[in-house]
DNA sequence: GAGAACGCTAAGCGCTTGCTCACCTTCCCT
DNA sequence: AGGGAAGGTGAGCAAGCGCTTAGCGTTCTC
């Protein structure tokens, strides 16, 4: 069922996931979770869908609880090193943004799965876990946030609350996750585009001023 | 809990649901889904909110999955009031799309613990509930659309794509039930200001250019 | 003031859950 | 040829699940 999205980007998921039936584990986990939800998912469900017995989840994994932070922690690195990518790349603030919500977003569209358990599945996670993951969002947060002050400072944007637009951006990204659909009409570039486009706009974008 | 939005707006939550056991054993299953997620939520612990025994709930509703249906039904009636008082009402687009956003958002907000069911738990409902639900979902898409449309035509809007537009409004101020929390910094006034500021500069609302 | 109706509880049924355990292969290493 | 990891299975345990049922006190009706 993922294997439309097997090579988007050049990127292979789960690829650094290692034996072969861990990864088989971990894969069916996600399309569970996306589809119904971590607590509405089972082991049995897992195991089935990776053509194992239930008790072979327990040979990879301790607890469910687990793939669920191996998936979730995967997750929140890529979209980390997308919107570090971005943020620390050539061009003036505008082409950065352009970028970084053109990426994300895209990232969003295309692992639509994945991302739907990695953006809405932190509750189900143990405490010291989702505090683990919390770190690394504030760390995408600052990513962004950095791109829009630059832009400020620049004179090439006009936002009155960075902070608060910042938020705005990321929900707006992150949001892709849950309504994107394979069988829509769009593609996750063309989202990616016209997502761009609509921060740009928000953040009050005018073509290199001091130029 | 939820005590601080009782008067939001004027408006008492749930005062149509009675009697009053009916009424206390939807609220706290309004707290818990929005706490825990519907499926990791048991009849026992909504129960025990309400001060009640577990056999108590089932004297009021059927099934567990009608408490989410009644609630999920209460609270998009409400979404859809909401945005088309705003989409019909006087002023021009740009006034009312404004309006819409500010109150849309402002709803998520102080309601945050309720939009999180109303908005995150659609796919736990049984399928002949879960389809009502979604017509109603498509006549707030046409609500904001039709906005949207009226400023295009009226010389007010710059919107290369409407329906994407459309989606990309909705999905922001839907998200904000996601990651609003009443511990925060920001009023749902005031993230509702900033949203309907952000939402202008998205459609490019000129002011007023026929004047 | 008898009797039905209502709102509720204690107990528990049948089932599913996450997870374990005893055992069985397969394969490499010496 | 022999031995031990590594990776898998079938059966099943304790706990918790949604939901039901028998019965209790209170209130309303005539």
């Amino acid at each position: 069922m993922d294997s439309a999205e097997d090579t988007v980007d050049g990127y292979r998921p789960w690829s650094e996931v290692t034996p072969d039936a861990a990864r088989r584990l971990l894969v069916a986990a996600v399309e569970a979770f996306a589809e119904r939800g971590y607590h509405a998912t089972t082991t049995r469900d897992i195991a089935g869908r990776a053509g194992m017995s239930p008790a072979a989840l327990y040979i990879h994994y301790k607890t469910k609880e687990e793939l669920l932070h191996r998936i979730s922690r995967i997750g929140h690195d890529k979209a980390l090193e997308i919107l570090t990518t971005a943020a620390d790349g050539p061009g003036c603030a505008a082409e950065r943004l352009d970028a970084a919500v053109r990426s994300f977003v895209r990232w969003h569209a295309a692992h639509h799965t994945t991302a739907r358990v990695v953006q809405y599945e932190l509750d189900a996670l143990a405490p010291e876990h989702r505090s683990e993951i919390v770190t690394l969002r504030r760390r995408s947060d600052a990513a962004v946030r950095r791109i829009l002050a630059d832009g400020v400072a620049a004179g090439e944007f006009d936002v009155p609350d960075v902070p608060g637009t910042t938020l705005a951006v990321l929900s707006l990204c992150i949001d892709v996750a849950r309504w994107f659909s394979a069988a829509g009409q769009r593609t996750p570039d063309e989202v990616g585009a016209l997502y761009a486009d609509l921060v740009l706009r928000m953040v009050g974008a005018r073509p290199h001023p001091q130029k």
